[in-house]
DNA sequence: GATGAATGAGGTTTCATTCAT
DNA sequence: AATGAATGAAACCTCATTCAT
């Protein structure tokens, strides 16, 4: 409410100069994503934001506070996405990891945010400081989300005992990467992989792998991947 | 005949002109997969291999012919050991898979040259070509001995039937990632990954998601996961 | 209008950021002539500017461009000169002739654009661009010029016949080579050429060379020499 | 005569030896003269002469050294010619002339040697020493040549009197661009000069102009252009 | 707040020169 | 005498960063 009354008596350059950051951000993003760190030269992110070299050093003391930034900023982004996932605790376990694994390609794999996985994993050894938070803020609750569904349908009985702690990693490293194949060798490859029947098949899988031994619920497992086509 | 004659009084540094490119591209390994591509000073890569910097360009005409070196000295190790996998066609495919999943593990992934896949990861964008040539010399036969192994468990009833394309590359995502781990986010995460009890989590996971729904070799199936220790 | 204002406003800097390449290029031109294009280096270019060695690069994208640069702009000048000679067409064949000569000397041979000349016969072989370039709009024109005059001269009977465009190359040699001269072994010369001496010498000779058979206009024709003063 | 039973007596490789330093400056003139001093890589030079690199500095200390044994070597022969020349004082002043001029072309000005003068020009500034030598021995001695002949001219009443240390620069300052001219913007040039008709217009310019003014030699004046075939 | 001209450290690359064999 | 692998100084060029306006 109190936004919509600042716009409307806001300058427009005032308007803009709350606007900088992101746009800068977004630019920057962008390119790191497509050339990596070293590759991106703070020319081109201003040019693409359509400011002057300077005026990035108003907003960031200098390229690496840019690139942490870009990441801390995406990043905010993907533990909104998944803390939201977390409310949604009804119905069956394989329903709800289903959902999970669909939001988690619509909202974060499958964005440019997406390419931060990327950025973070050729990184990671240059920005230790950042891929510890990366792994503190991102990775972890998403483990930790994905193991509470898991846990939940081995305590209902509806999964086999697993230990979830390493079957979380496994059941993500799919997920991962599709989405680091898309900023990789994707634009290489001649037939691409349609990620709808990627994730079929990966969830599919999964799902098979997880049932427990004993398993009469063989009415809802297959009808999954069939259905699940683009 | 003249030749080991030769090698027998072959004096020492005419040796090491033999032995150089190898050592130059070892050093170069090691530097591009710590520091990435544009990283990696080429005076560094001199200092490692205790040459000078010129003497890189006696081997190769600049920074990213070297890079490309690299790639493919390494790669061609691993199309070879891939190549030696597709021999061994005996027994069950679930031992095959086994021993498939355990070989890659040792004989790449856990090995320096594992630290390629993240190179690729983070430079194919800038690298078409050599991307390119990854994707033909290494990932396509992997899939492709990977995609044999499941087709033969499928067509003698070891099997469920699955979309081979797509299965192996969700089951290969796990190896990958493991890898990657070891080389980005590894040296940044407190709790290290135990790529034993990690790879067994993934192999049993696959074999019971395979496993066909009328299944009765039950037998088998769990003993894997618990005896893989350490 | 809004220019003239500005020039006078105009911050110091800004003034000098306009004036940039022309120094640039002088400075780019003395060295050129001095050492030759491999030995200009573009340290010694910014230094004599008085700008840092990264300046050069945001007016000139590399050595060669500046070299091309340096040589396309004296060309210009050297073109205005010739362009306007054309226009003083009264008197005799001969006086034209003459006056031709001694501004060829004053606007062009004896300015420091004349050390052009040197670079494009070092050069021209390394810039085979550059020096069609310079062939088109230097001494293809010069030439023009040269030869109108001299038919201009036989159409009235003031010269006797002879093959302009051969002609027009022996006479200009002379000129040329005072010009090559000045720039190459004139500093080690002991004994200095007088250039006027020696351009009344030359066109001395060719007058009497043109001079019809049966001239008998001898009464001017020895004059010249001697009474060109200096 | 003791040559020749030196050659009878010296094995292959000795003869070889002896015969290294004159393939070094073959190579190495071609080389400077196509691409200049700086553009000239001892590589190539030892490429071309079928020698390593090494070899190159058995016979020569440094690139500057070679540089100057290819002048002084090719300047030898040029002087030695010249004074071949001086020798024959007999017939007209004329024919001498002409003679004098045909034989430049021919021994000189056409030969692969020619292209020092374009070397000299351009390098002069940077080796003033080699430049003394080039002056001492070649540009002097040829003046001196020249002006001999028109002075024997202008004492038999063949040639008006003219200032002569000026115009043997004028008469040579054709001879000179011609050479120049075939190294340099030849290549790049449309049309290709033809040399004889461009030496028969030189001659027969100067040899008109050096005719006394009652001149009543004009018989054999203007054949010479005429005659002069291909 | 915004600009963009200017900087200069640092990287890649070249090539004359050396020297062990 | 001949080799050619190795060297390292020096050149070109880039780009993150600064600062006067």
């Amino acid at each position: 409410m109190s936004s919509s009354v600042r716009s409307a008596l806001t300058p427009r350059w005032e308007r803009r100069k709350e606007a900088r950051p992101a746009e800068l951000l977004a630019a920057a993003l962008e390119l790191f994503v497509e050339k990596g760190y070293a590759g991106t030269r703070l020319d081109d992110v201003a040019a693409r934001a359509q400011v002057s070299k300077g005026t990035l050093y108003l907003y960031f003391a200098n390229k690496e506070e840019l690139f942490k930034a870009v990441v801390r900023e995406n990043v905010v982004t993907l533990i909104r996405n998944s803390a939201e996932q977390a409310a949604l605790a009804t119905g069956s376990s394989e329903s709800l990891l289903r959902t999970l694994v669909d939001t988690w390609w619509e909202e974060f794999g499958n964005t440019q945010a997406g390419g931060i996985s990327k950025l973070m994993m050729a990184e990671s050894g240059n920005f230790p400081e950042i891929a510890r938070f990366f792994l503190d803020e991102v990775i972890e609750p998403w483990h930790a989300l994905l193991g509470q569904v898991i846990d939940r349908g081995i305590a209902r009985g509806e999964f086999r005992s697993v230990e979830t702690s390493l079957y979380v990693r496994v059941m993500t490293a799919p997920l991962v990467m599709l989405s680091l194949w898309k900023h990789s060798f994707g634009p290489c490859s001649a037939q691409a992989i349609d990620p709808q029947q990627y994730l079929a098949t990966m969830i599919d899988a999964h799902l098979a792998s997880l049932r427990p031994a004993t398993a009469p619920p063989a009415i809802a497992s297959s009808g999954g991947s069939k259905s699940h086509k683009r």
